[in-house]
Parts: C-alpha cells; sequence; structure tokens
DNA sequence: GCCAGAACTCTGG
DNA sequence: CCAGAGTTCTGGC
C-alpha cells in the first residue's frame, strides 16, 4: 500500500490529511507536524508512505469545509479497513447532523440494538481514523461528560463549542 | 495460539 | 461502589 500525505492548517491547529490510491485513509489533528508523521506511520505500519508528497486541494479544502458547516462531499473517496461492526458505527456517526451531539448510549441503542455494546460503540469511534469526516467529536458520556477524544479531549470540546457557536442557534448544552 | 486486561461506557445490585 | 456486558487490541505465557 502507498500513501501520501498533506500536512496544513485549520483553524484549530494543523491538520494531516493522508490518501491511498483509493481514496483518503486518514485524517489527523494536532500542533506538532513531526507528531502527526509519527502518528501515520504508527497507524499504517506496513504501507510506504511517500514524504513530502501532497494530497488533492479539493479533498483537503472539502475536509475543512466540515468545520463551517458544509455537508459532506459526496465525491470525497474513502479509503477505510475496519470491521462489520465499526463500519455500522461509523455510519451512524456520518448521520449525526453538524453542530448536535449523541451518547454512546443512544448510538448502541438505536443504530447496534443493543444497550450493552455502549462500551464497544465507544472503541470503535476510538478507532475512526478520519476526523471530521466521521464526527466522532460529536459523542459524548450520557452523564454530560466529555468522554474521551483521540486527538485530544481539549480539540473535542472545541470543536463542539465551533460547531454549536457557527450554527447559531440553541445554545443550551450544558457542557462542564 | 490462548487467555487476561485495558480502552472515548453504562446499568444494576 | 463494584462488577459485568460487547468489541478489539496488546502483551505474557
Amino acid at each position: 500500500m502507498h500513501i501520501r500525505y498533506s500536512v496544513v492548517d485549520y483553524p484549530l491547529g494543523r491538520m494531516l490529511v493522508a490518501a491511498t490510491s483509493q481514496g483518503v485513509c486518514m485524517v489527523s489533528l494536532g500542533d506538532d507536524d513531526d507528531a502527526l508523521r509519527a502518528g501515520l506511520a504508527a497507524e499504517y505500519p506496513s504501507a510506504s508512505i511517500e514524504p513530502n508528497s501532497i494530497v488533492s486541494r479539493q479533498w483537503i479544502d472539502g475536509i475543512v469545509a466540515y468545520l463551517d458547516g458544509q455537508p459532506p462531499q459526496p465525491d470525497l473517496p474513502l479509503d477505510l479497513r475496519g470491521t462489520a461492526f465499526q463500519w455500522k458505527v461509523w455510519r451512524a456517526l456520518q448521520a449525526i447532523p453538524y453542530g448536535s451531539t449523541r451518547t454512546y448510549q443512544q448510538l448502541a441503542r438505536e443504530h447496534i440494538g443493543n444497550v450493552g455494546a455502549a462500551r464497544a460503540v465507544a472503541r470503535a469511534c476510538a478507532a475512526n481514523p478520519v476526523a471530521l469526516v466521521i464526527p466522532c467529536h460529536r459523542v459524548l458520556r450520557s452523564d454530560g461528560g466529555l468522554g474521551g477524544y483521540r486527538w485530544g479531549v481539549e480539540r473535542k470540546r472545541c470543536l463542539i463549542s465551533r460547531e454549536v457557536a457557527h450554527r447559531s442557534t440553541s445554545v443550551d448544552e450544558a457542557m462542564v
């Protein structure tokens, strides 16, 4: 497998977009370019990663547009590897509208049909390789807590508050 | 290979 | 408060 990638600015820091010939295979968030590159290498240990490569500007722009409330780009190809269970969770996540949130419990009950699978849902969210495209930051704990976030709880809170502020409607979220 | 324990959780005793 | 449930991964034997 051959991977090329770009690291670009986005409103909350730096963003890495990686792609195979099939489509986008990873979108990660951070502040340090080297850390992002290391994360990509760790995620795909057996892939050959092309240094100083570049990913289609159109794809990157499409992903950044998510932050401004744009609908998902229908022509943004993804190349994800996951189990059947993970795919089910990921598709449920993509159905969450901009600026709104769900809990792990809701996802387990409504999309898996098993409330007891809440922990498994969280595990699947954590395995999501494409930040923003699959909005795992919109899932919270049912006790009102943020839960965790693969790329930092702090970033998760920023993303949520940014979305809520951007849609500028009812802001009755009681987040800590 | 197999089993135990952990990881973005939640519920019931 | 503790234990257990559903899924995946990792590390020890």
